[in-house]
RNA sequence: UGACCCGUGGUGUAACGGUAGCACUACAGAUUUUGGUUCUGUCUGUUAAGGUUCGAAUCCUUACGGGUCAACCA
């Protein structure tokens, strides 16, 4: 049954465009700088623009925003494929704004000629002292009034690399005294001698946001370019310069931004804690980047299912994390294979067990019988988790203690008959005894037990290196903090466990196979294994609901 | 002192003048060879005050609260 799903306010102005008719099909692009990686906030966007044109009819462009050479890099553009395609999208085309310098270039030059932008000679602290402030007027530039045939002079000299950096721009004429700080002769070019990463040093004037974006967007007759609130102010001047460069007319519509809890999503912080080693790089399984998700263990189809459920709107917000967090427990409950791990061994043995060893069957996933099952061998010597036995147990307390009974997951129903200590007092190992008749599935032992134990033998048991994780930040809001957003990061945030106790079955691991390693959580293999050492990371925790009484 | 955007449980999001719903969280219970999963139930909400209307979360006004805008960044 498809579910009734109420429509986002994109999905209804769209379907309205779609009715009446201004549209066929429409055009949406995503628009990254490459200048950083891309974040979970970023998967909001791609989800959205690539989503409308899954349900609608029409396709989705990547589009680089390429117009700043000094901060972007091959690398960034690199990635950003790499998370787009990883989060299961496919764009039309791929373009990149220096594709269109050209253009952008003789649409400039059709503003000077239009008597609608002008070379401007001020430095920027003039010009930042001219334009005043969203409470007073600015006052026009001294330049302001050059002529038609002097600014294209100059506006071409411009491009031929007669002026030094920061000496002359190129801005709209607009209003100096409009109550849109955006409309007071916006600065369209300024000249930069830089190395581009993909025009190389054919240019030396490159052109800003407001006189690329909309431009490009118009340039691949994009229907719909969406974008977030920051930019709401610049939608005017987006419909200005169309309007006077009477170009295809693409329209810009803004929502709000997703923020998430005990993280940042900004690219600015983000680099920081990357260039100050605050974490190993971009894809520290930590960071909420894709290609940190990726690491980590995420799935794809979780990170959309959590931006489906996230939704859109206009309004400010923080998501909290814990919603992240079931999206991918909810998939991987349906797809990991069953493991059994002990993290901190505590020695059982059983006392009554007379065979030499033997093999017991356990389900892969008791979500899916498909995923099968396989042998596990048991014998007399265990290791059972430490913190799964109490010797003075609170009440409710379902795990091993003196007298008590639990399960052996798949095996057999123990009870602890004696605890052996050494001599500083510390529990070295555990006397048990079998119940006779209590194998898993021939049980006719008639015993009922409430707890069952992860368990591994000691003389089959593999070992592998753990790494648990929890939030990088130990507040909600980090960059709402007063002081530095680094001053809050949580130094918890990496467990490393070097020495686990593993079920051999777990020898064979394979890259993207996920786990849930019983009553652990969910885990992955982490590209740090190596031949001697295999390591895991803890995508996230199983949901616990036990807690002590009192 | 300005302009623009936005206010629905703890969180996110619906209801488009006609019963405030869904999901997450929290809590309680049932089931369970994972204190997982699954199932059932409970708590908590329209920022405020006026107005229009038979009827307002929805329309209008004002107030209040939050956000954005003074880069040769995007």
């Amino acid at each position: 049954m498809p579910e009734e799903r109420s429509l986002n306010f994109l999905e209804e102005i769209i379907e309205e465009h779609l009715k009446n008719g201004t549209y066929k099909s429409i055009v949406t692009r995503f628009p990254p700088e490459p200048n950083g990686y891309l974040h979970i906030g970023h998967a909001s966007s791609i989800c959205l623009n690539f989503g409308l044109t899954k349900k609608y009819p029409g396709y989705t462009n990547l589009r680089f925003d390429d117009t700043n050479p000094e901060t972007e890099e091959t690398e960034y553009v690199e990635s950003i494929r790499e998370d787009v395609r990883w989060l299961g999208f496919e764009w039309k085309h791929e373009r990149y704004a220096s594709d269109y310098f050209g253009t952008l270039y003789e649409y400039a030059l059709k503003l000077v000629d239009k008597g609608l932008a002008y070379v401007d000679d001020s430095t920027s602290e003039e010009m930042a002292s001219m334009k005043g402030t969203p409470t007073q007027p600015g006052m026009n530039s001294p330049y302001r009034n050059r002529t038609i045939e002097e600014n294209r002079d100059l506006f071409v000299r411009m491009r031929n690399g007669e002026f030094p950096d920061g000496s002359r721009t190129l801005r709209a004429k607009i209003d100096m005294a409009h109550p849109n700080m955006l409309m007071r002769d916006p600065v369209l070019y300024r000249i930069k001698q830089a190395h581009h990463h993909r025009t190389g040093d054919k240019w030396c004037i490159y052109p800003m946001y407001d006189m690329a974006h909309g431009q490009s967007d118009s340039i691949e007759q994009v229907t719909h370019s969406i974008c977030t609130m920051e930019f709401v102010p610049h939608r005017e001047l987006y419909d200005w310069l169309i309007e006077k460069l009477e170009i295809y007319p693409s329209h810009q519509y803004e929502f709000a931004r997703r923020n998430i809890n005990y993280t940042v999503t900004s690219k600015r912080k983000l680099l920081q804690l990357v260039n100050e080693k605050h974490v190993t790089g971009w894809d520290d399984p930590r960071m909420p980047t894709i290609s940190g998700l990726r690491r980590r263990g995420y799935t794809p189809e979780s990170i959309r299912e959590f931006c489906k459920k996230i939704g859109v709107a206009k309004r400010e917000n923080l998501v909290d994390v814990g919603l992240l967090e079931f999206c991918v427990r909810e998939h991987l409950n349906k797809i990991a294979l069953r493991r059994m791990v002990v993290f901190d061994p505590l020695k059982v043995v059983i006392t009554n067990y007379d065979k030499k060893e033997e093999m017991v069957i356990s389900e892969n996933n008791p979500e899916d019988i498909s995923a099968g099952s396989r042998e596990i061998p048991f014998s007399g010597e265990l290791y059972i988790e430490r913190e799964d036995f109490m010797e003075n147990p609170p009440k409710k307390y379902f795990r091993l203690a003196p007298g008590q009974m639990v399960r052996l997951k798949s095996a057999y129903i123990i009870r602890c008959d004696e605890v052996i200590k050494d001599s500083a007092g510390r529990i070295t190992e555990l006397h048990c005894t079998c119940i006779p008749g209590s194998k898993s599935g021939l049980d006719t032992s008639g015993v009922h037990v409430k707890g069952t134990l992860h368990w591994v033998s000691v003389k089959h048991a593999i070992t592998a290196e753990v790494r648990l994780y929890d939030r990088l930040f130990r507040v909600e809001d980090p960059a709402d903090e007063a002081d530095d957003f680094k001053n809050y990061l949580n130094p918890y945030s990496l467990q490393i466990i070097n020495k686990v106790y593993a079920e051999p079955a777990l020898k064979t691991t394979t890259t993207n196979q996920r786990y849930q390693f019983i009553r652990k959580g969910y885990f992955m293999m982490d590209k740090d294994s190596h031949s001697g050492n295999t390591v895991f990371n803890r995508i996230v925790g199983l949901k616990d609901s036990w807690k002590p009484q009192t």
